[in-house]
Parts: structure tokens; C-alpha cells; sequence
DNA sequence: CGTGGCCTTGAGTGACCTCAAGGTATGTGG
DNA sequence: CCACATACCTTGAGGTCACTCAAGGCCACG
């Protein structure tokens, strides 16, 4: 099929580290992501990091662009990342445009969700929502196995998503591990007390995330 | 002319801490503030409280109910509000749409601003950023006189926004009146020196507020 | 086997928080 | 015009959570 032929021309590849778009650029595409993991994230002048927003498979990359395609922040590849292009304007009242709205409005309410947790929540409230977040957008994404998922970030990026230390994010997980709420080891998630893990989280009124 | 008419038919008020919408609610309508000031908060069980968003007079409240009519964070007034009600439901492809479309980028990437700033950002950084931003949009409101302009947020409503506590805020404030950068006084913000607040705010790529 | 990235641990520090009391401004009712 | 209440701001003393700096260990990879 025609279509099909399309979609394999437009398959892109990154690597670890690799930029998807740039900071004060214009991105080329919309990249639906098929496999690995990729972030949106802001230096500051003297080098201090911040994580915007995580992508992993299933995600779309960037919602935002398809109303304004211009980005403030880098979005850099965490892994090696497979993803097909997608073209940047794309007719509001479409089906496709319909899903990317969507997008836009769930990717906005995790940012909600990011700006609670780092300016409201301890170490370990941080983690254990930002943890239960990944792993309930990988199950969704079809890619949890029972309580457990790949989560291939390193304590260097947990750090820089949750406003913390990456030292301080070690001995946080060390904690909860602990408590045996949490497992995370070698790029692998593990969460035998999901329940107590939302406990930790003190998610307030927020029903999803 | 019939479209003036039922204009002032829309037009609504609020009082301080009334809610615009409640938390988990659908809202009644976009709100198109013409005076006075709102903020979007949300409350975590024990009582810490985020603010996630602050709504100025020209601001949409919000621009993402036009894509999800839905709001999971409450909406309060903060002084006395006169709004006017927009439907909900705007053609896509609008002028209107597309203004608020335009809108929405913009209050997205504040909050991505936001996050940098309660993840990375110390206390004297945050206050610099913050009183910044609301004082160019006060300014592109035509509300500033000169290096001035009002600001009606207790310093408690400054600490929810920042992530601090009042009690710090207070310090800061004190310390950054010292060095002669800023001066918020009873309800009114002055900025003696704009470029030495630049510099204090650490606003790395961010290129507009 | 060396090298670089990542994880781990320890010791010391500091930015920001907590608790508490007092001060100031504004509005309300008598 | 005064008494009182309420909300907000200010200041002090003490505590703590998370940070900084530094060193060592464990890989995976060339």
C-alpha cells in the first residue's frame, strides 16, 4: 500500500544523546515514537538541568508543535530511539488532528502534575510519582509485565525530572527499596505494593496520571 | 449591534475566593478576563497547596478547555474578577480558534518556564522569574506605568506559585529590596533596575517570558 | 587492561522550613 | 469615633532535608 510505503520512507533513528530538535529551533517533524525513550529538557547558563517531559514509545513528540511548531527546549534522544515522521501541519479538524489534541491535553496535565511535585513534594513523593507515572504509561503502552517494566533512565535523569541531586536520588530509592515499596535496578522497574507506592505519592485530587 | 448585547449579557463576576470552577468539574465556559486577577491551584491532602497557573486581565481561562472541557485543578478568584463567557466549543479553524489556539502555546510554554524554575532555580531566582513574567505581561496588558505596575498577590499566594514558604518569601523580598533590584510594596511592584533582575532571574535560553 | 560512565558511600554544610510571637493595616459594628 | 476581628506582614530561634565535595567501586566497551 501506498501509505505504507510512505510511513517506512519516513522511519528515523537517534542515538543516545543524539538531538531530535534543538533549543530555539524549528523542529522538522511530529515524531510518533516507536521504541525507546527520549526528553524535553532546559540548561541553565551555569549547567544546572531540567527535564520537561519524558517521551517514550507510543508518545508523540511534540504535541505542542502541530499548533506551534517551534521549540523552546532541546529534546534529546535517552536511548536509542526509533520513530516515523510525521508532517507538522496537520488539518485541526482531522481525525489525526482530533488524536493529536488529545495528546496535547494529556501531555499538558502531566506538566500540571510535574509542577505540583517539584514545587509541593518531598524526595520521595517526587519518585514515587514520577516512577508510578512511567510505569502506568508503559502498561498502557503495552509494555509493563505484571508490576514490573524496562525503565531505561539513568539516577542522572531521575535526578534532573524531579528537581533532585543525583546523589540524593540514590539514597532516596535505596529508602524505598527499604520499605519494600519499590525495586528499581539495572534500567529495570519493579513495584511489588503499587498501592502503597500511591500512598507515598500523595496525589491529592489528581485521579490519573 | 447583537453581538454587543450578548456580550454584556456574559459578562460575570467574581469575588475573592470564589471559584471559577472547582477541581474535577467540567467548566461553565472560557473566560475572558477583563479585571482583576485568578490563579489555577491545586491542594494536596495535608494542605500544601501549588499554584499552577495565574490568570491576568487579557488572559483566556483557559485556553485548554477549548480542546478538553475539563479541569482537574480549581480555579479562584484572587481579587475581585469581571469576566466575560466564551463558549466552549470554538470552531478549530476560527479566527477565534486560532487565537486561542495561539494562547494556549503560550500558556503551555509558561509552564514549562515554571518548571525549570521550582526544579532548578533558588529562592532569590524564582522571585526574580516570577515578578518578571507578571510584570511584562502586566505590561503587554498596558498595565504598567513606567518600571511599575500592581500586583494583588499575598506573599502567600507568591510562596504557592514558587514553591517557598511566605515566612521565605518575606527574607527574599527583604533581600532583594536591599540590593536594589525590586521593590513589592503593599499590593504595587516596582523594578528599579530591570537588567540586574534579568541577571538574578537565571534565565538561560528562555528568550521571552 | 585501561577508560569513561554510572552507582554508591561518607562527612560536612547550607538553604529553606517550622514554630511562635508580635506588629500593622483594613473593615465592621456599636 | 472607638473596639474588635481578621488578614497579612515581619522577625527570631532552632531544626532538617537535601546539597556539595570527594573518593572508591562496578561495570561495559574498545
Amino acid at each position: 500500500m501506498l501509505s505504507q510505503i510512505a510511513a517506512s520512507d519516513d522511519l528515523v533513528f537517534f542515538r543516545p544523546h543524539q538531538f531530535l530538535v534543538r533549543d530555539n529551533e524549528r523542529p522538522e517533524a511530529l515524531y510518533d515514537i516507536l521504541e525507546g525513550w527520549a526528553c524535553r529538557h532546559r540548561l541553565l547558563p551555569d549547567g544546572r538541568r531540567q527535564i520537561t517531559a519524558l517521551y517514550l514509545p507510543g508518545d508523540l513528540c511534540d504535541p505542542l508543535w502541530s499548533l506551534s511548531p517551534y521549540s523552546h527546549d532541546a529534546v534529546v534522544a535517552l536511548t536509542n530511539v526509533r520513530a516515523v515522521r510525521r508532517p507538522l501541519n496537520e488539518a485541526a479538524g482531522s481525525d489525526r488532528g482530533k488524536a493529536t489534541a488529545l495528546r496535547l491535553v494529556e501531555s499538558v496535565e502531566r506538566q500540571s502534575n510535574w509542577l505540583v511535585s517539584l514545587g509541593r513534594k518531598t524526595a520521595m513523593e517526587r519518585l514515587a510519582q514520577l516512577l508510578l507515572e512511567l510505569f502506568e504509561r508503559m502498561r498502557r503502552a503495552g509494555l509493563a509485565y505484571g508490576q514490573q517494566c524496562a525503565l531505561p533512565l539513568t539516577q542522572t535523569d531521575i535526578a534532573d525530572a524531579t528537581g533532585l541531586t543525583a546523589v540524593h536520588v540514590n539514597r532516596t530509592l535505596q529508602a524505598m527499596r527499604a520499605k519494600g515499596v519499590l525495586d528499581l535496578h539495572s534500567k529495570w522497574l519493579r513495584i511489588p505494593d503499587l498501592s502503597a507506592l500511591r500512598d507515598l505519592a500523595a496525589l491529592g485530587h489528581q485521579d490519573s496520571l
